[in-house]
DNA sequence: CTAATTGATACTATTTTAGTCTCATTTAAA
DNA sequence: TTTAAATGAGACTAAAATAGTATCAATTAG
């Protein structure tokens, strides 16, 4: 069972390091070294969390990336949906032509009902709530 | 988010197409017609099953396949482990060779509680809980 | 000027998923 | 006894998702 992929894996991963280096910018090549992921593919993912607005950019020398929310406000849920696409459910295989009644169908609702609790569940889970912050939380400012 | 592939969602199906045909043996053909599902990937499935003794078969002419558990013994969690493999949880993707401290990785572990839900409430769910069955419950002797 | 950075985007490789195909064997029934 | 309808076994193929690489352009600190 695979609730994330490798890229949403490593995009938590990157963030948390960022979380933790608080207002400084980061480069890839920074990140690189620390979490041991491969770097035209962290690239890729840092780029794409730039777009959806979870980080700011910096080009040029010395350039990088930045948290652009607060890390209590980044929930992984948001990560799921840049990298695997949105948190639908019940998308039941056997379209319209086939299951005579889709609200019938008994396997759809039950499998539905549990998604759905992961999907509440896992919207629990911020950046910040992944840091091993210091005695005084400082890092929720 | 995808807890099963299609071949369990076809096997459930059959299986309970099968189970409410109580004690008649039931062909492929018979299958394909009534649930629309590709004949020889259907075949594949059910030689599976009957490999993993969910499933007797019967071979020759009017052969098929039989049931060989009572529709509430049979879990769809064991046709997940059937067609995805091993419901384990907890792989790290950071191999032991990255993961500083593996039982500290905080991802990890709420992932890790997540799935763990996951799995027991899919334990809940059998070929018997998804049948219409009629007013006296009869399929579940 | 230049080296270190990101932007954009096309490309490739690997793995998983979803099947098909074929030949052998079995068996009920004409 | 022949035959048609079934499964057994296993190799093969196709499509989609995942996991990356590669390249060239633009930016910018020093």
């Amino acid at each position: 069972m695979k609730l994330i992929t490798r890229d949403t894996d490593y995009a938590i991963r990157a963030l948390c390091f960022m979380a933790e280096n608080e207002n400084g910018v980061t480069s890839v090549s920074e990140l690189v070294q620390k979490l041991k992921i491969p770097g035209p593919f962290l690239r890729k993912i840092l780029q794409a969390l730039n777009k959806k607005g979870v980080l700011a950019s910096f080009k040029g020398k010395s350039g990088g990336f930045k948290l652009r929310r607060k890390p209590k406000e980044i929930f992984i849920t948001d990560l799921i949906e840049v990298f695997q696409g949105p948190l639908k459910l019940n998308r039941c295989i056997f379209k319209k032509k086939l299951c005579p009644s889709m609200d019938k169908c008994i396997l759809k609702k039950r499998i539905g009902e549990i998604e759905q609790r992961v999907v509440s569940e896992l919207g629990l889970i911020t950046v910040a709530s992944l840091l091993r912050r210091g005695k005084n939380g400082e890092i929720f400012k």
